[in-house]
DNA sequence: TTAGCAACGATATATCATATCATCTGATGT
DNA sequence: ACATCAGATGATATGATATATCGTTGCTAA
């Protein structure tokens, strides 16, 4: 099994970042933290609802992980359209050479980086045929290891 | 702007293969060969029928669909939610490490093949967390060649 | 205090995809 | 030729994901 790690000073963070994150936007985000896989918008809605006994329209939760995928607290994952809090918010590095271990047995989700030298190979591939390179998002499926563990 | 190959001996290489490549499939498979760019599920429904004059289900769309890719003559872009007719088909070697430039400016896929050195070491990378790899596709979005000449 | 703006709510609708049962069609054995 | 059977397709309904738009709230700063 795959999951984030706690949450710490994420307001602190966000300040630091110049980010607003309102009391609705953390709520969200400490869902998707608290979550061992990754949720849909409507996943969230329900969540959202047991969790806060209050219900936020879906719209609402959309417009909020738009904000927080912008921010880059949030990453969606494109091959499942559900959303994961970002694993690496304490680093200072930029995260646009993500890669996502999905595992299809228990649907947890790791997330690493790829290594830069890596990274540049794939870009320098692609830029022989003269595309330029703006943004990749790699979602690798398979199994983790705790699932390949027990079988 | 970036393109697919035109078709050429397909029923042949569907022989070889054991596929039952009925007439809509192939009407399918032709759409989207002769596109420009990828096509979702109701732009096929359009297209169809503009082109054949006669309507097909969605549902029989989303049916073909799946077929094809199963059988490798289409892909599905998983960032897009569209779907694209493989530019390898005369290859014989396997696809499974293919690799989609999609610009944004034209919406135009280059499907490119990843050396079998690179995609070892994606491969690699993720297998040092005791990540078992089953399988990936690549998506990078950027600007293709064409559109960065015309600025 | 109030003008302005960002956040949020409410409602509608667009877009992508699957479930299910019925019907058609073409290959096969007799 | 005919019956039969399976795979392909049609018809209908519904589920799942996402965006558009306009109204309301609530904070903030002159």
């Amino acid at each position: 099994m795959i999951h984030s790690k706690p949450s710490k000073n994420i307001q602190k963070i966000c300040n630091a970042k110049g980010i607003s994150l309102t009391q609705k936007r953390q709520n969200i985000f400490h869902i998707l933290l608290s979550s061992k896989i990754p949720l849909s918008a409507y996943d969230l809605t329900d969540v959202y609802k047991n969790k806060f006994e209050t219900a936020m329209p879906t719209m609402s939760i959309y417009r909020i992980l738009e904000f927080l995928t912008a921010s880059g607290l949030v990453h969606k994952l494109e091959s499942t359209n559900k959303y994961i809090a970002c694993s690496h918010l304490q680093c200072d590095h930029e995260h646009s050479n993500a890669q996502f271990l999905i595992c299809n047995s228990c649907s947890g989700v790791e997330e690493i980086t790829l290594t830069s030298e890596l990274h540049k190979q794939i870009e320098t591939g692609a830029e022989q045929t003269g595309f330029k390179v703006e943004s990749l998002q790699f979602e690798l499926h398979g199994t983790c290891k705790a699932c390949l563990n027990t079988h």
